[in-house]
DNA sequence: CTGTTAGCGCTTTCAG
DNA sequence: CTGAAAGCGCTAACAG
């Protein structure tokens, strides 16, 4: 059994006091060179690392930031905390992973747990199932909370975002002007602003080039795989689309089977436009073209901006940091 | 400013001993069931939630495991970290996450952050990039951690891993199924058991089937995607395989476009089948055919294993977990 | 069953 | 420039 290796054994060691010791670690400027250098030698020679739990005791500092997002295992959330991560290492801090799968109340539990002082600040992209903006706007008060891609509009609080409602404009415009007459719009996060300004995006074109815009082209998401199906079946049959835009990527499967099974061809009896992430972009179907949001630019973005806020250097900081997402057009390169 | 709901301060408000509060709070069989709900009554009300430094320090339990992986924008590790995740919060766990990026440097520096008690525990998943097993023999003694995936065999540690050897025997049976007679590999994670038993699942089915094992047939990975697709290029020309077997996902980009570069197609000049984790299998280019390992599971035994760590109920463990891959044959469907 | 007490390892006045 | 001392919020002997 060796002596555990703290302040203390170094102090003694060195025949100093263990707040210069302390002070010596945190490089402070009341301690002489001399002291300080031989305090890291001796730090470094015994592996000496600080015990993260005292010194967030005392100084209320936890060198880590929570990230709370539906769920990891996603184009786009990877790639967020991928970015996220870059920054913190940045920093030197550490990342907590929390995971909602859409549910609120563990989205709440979580965040609460988190309000303690386990964290210095939090990202988040709030969970879809359920608009609760009085926690978030009490909660923002609490904490320094950064929100990004899935974000309640009026709150007071730093956002991170895409231009959804520019990019389905030309997600749209391009199936028109790949001779689409009839658009069918498939509707994801309608209970939040990315999914709205898609839809009115979409809609907004449509009113500009002067083409149909009828309820019954829209197709809501259901959290069900077959009632999705079934609506998407339905809209195939009775509006007879000849093209689809649709906002989230969990759309695009059962379009493709329910196209196949209907003896649709796409993209020639029915175009496709996705919004989607998929990093292997080029190994997907060929005939998709997707609209692309620059994930880990905003995972980066938004814990920039956090760490703006933690370093008090926000001052005059935009609240609405809007970022470009890419229209992908692929050709069916036929391999 | 109101004060700060602490221990001491709901001792306070009920007229009680701070310990008494504290042995309340966790439910201890010594405070009596009256005392317990008045606790607990008031430590709702004025939402009291511990400050988890100060009970870190004390008790030396930090709640948090720490995963450290090559990378989270990767469709196995992803999938991995949800397993992960959804048995931590079982146990109400938190989860850290480090990304090394396949730079041992920055893996030892991650690891060496997290045993100063940091964390409970650490599931680790190695880089490829250099063999220091013995910095790990060492950690081992110091801290609760297994291994999953990318494993280091001679260690004295739980390790989750997928049968790679009878899955590559199997694919590359597939492929002589399949009429191939002159099948390459293209060979990643040399440095680790999971590529060395891939490459040795491959070879042995040749030898069983007698066809051609020559090292000429074998292309290594490269960080370079230039020189991947130099070398991929070399192998189709010169060697001109009927089937190739990728050992990694990383392969299959580069693959698809040199082939269409020199005019061969897939699957009828060459027949491809590649290790991948795509979740979205299914929007896939319908001609791979791909191995895939269960990375949600990995994650979830991982984990798993972990706790029982944690909890001393590892005597008698198997130290080795070995979880099965799928063979997911696709047909070219033609959408 | 309840309370007293002594720290966990570190930071931070304040005194020298 | 260095050190003594207090205490962050909580837990765990030990006494009663």
């Amino acid at each position: 059994m060796s002596e555990p290796v703290n302040i203390k054994r170094l102090a003694q060691e060195l025949n100093i006091s263990i707040a210069t010791v302390s002070k010596a670690l945190n490089d402070s400027y009341e301690i002489s060179l001399k002291t300080k250098n031989r305090v890291w030698t001796l730090a470094k020679q015994l592996n000496y690392t600080p015990n993260p739990a005292a010194s967030n005791l005392r100084s209320h500092k936890t060198k880590t930031i929570a990230v709370v997002i539906p769920c990891v295992a996603n184009n786009f959330f990877s790639l967020a905390i991928k970015g996220i991560e870059e920054i913190a290492r940045r920093y030197d801090y550490h990342v907590l992973i929390y995971q909602t799968h859409e549910n609120s109340e563990m989205e709440v539990n979580f965040t609460n747990s988190l309000i303690n002082g386990r964290v210095d600040g939090i990202l988040t992209s709030i969970s879809s199932s359920l608009y609760n903006i009085e926690y978030y706007s009490n909660l923002v008060k609490k904490v320094p909370l950064v929100f990004f891609d899935r974000v309640y509009e009026d709150l007071d609080a730093v956002k991170v975002t895409t231009d959804d409602f520019e990019i389905a404009y030309q997600a749209t415009e391009h199936l028109i002007e790949c001779g689409c007459k009839r658009i069918s719009f498939l509707y994801g996060l309608e209970h939040l602003p990315a999914g709205k300004a898609r839809l009115a995006g979409y809609r907004e074109a449509l009113k500009a080039h002067q083409l149909v815009d009828e309820d019954a082209l829209i197709v809501k998401y259901h959290e069900s795989e077959q009632v999705n199906a079934f609506n998407i079946k339905a809209l195939m049959k009775n509006q007879k689309p000849d093209g689809v835009l649709s906002s989230i990527e969990e759309f695009v499967l059962p379009c493709y089977d329910v196209c196949r099974d209907l003896n649709i061809h796409i993209p020639n009896d029915v175009k496709l436009v996705s919004f989607s992430n998929l990093s292997t972009a080029r190994l997907l179907n060929p005939s998709l073209t997707t609209v692309t949001q620059p994930a880990f630019e905003i995972g980066m973005e938004a814990a920039g901006s956090l760490f703006k806020i933690l370093h008090k250097k926000d001052q005059g900081m935009d609240q609405n940091v809007v970022l470009k997402s890419t229209l992908i057009k692929r050709e069916s390169t036929g391999f």
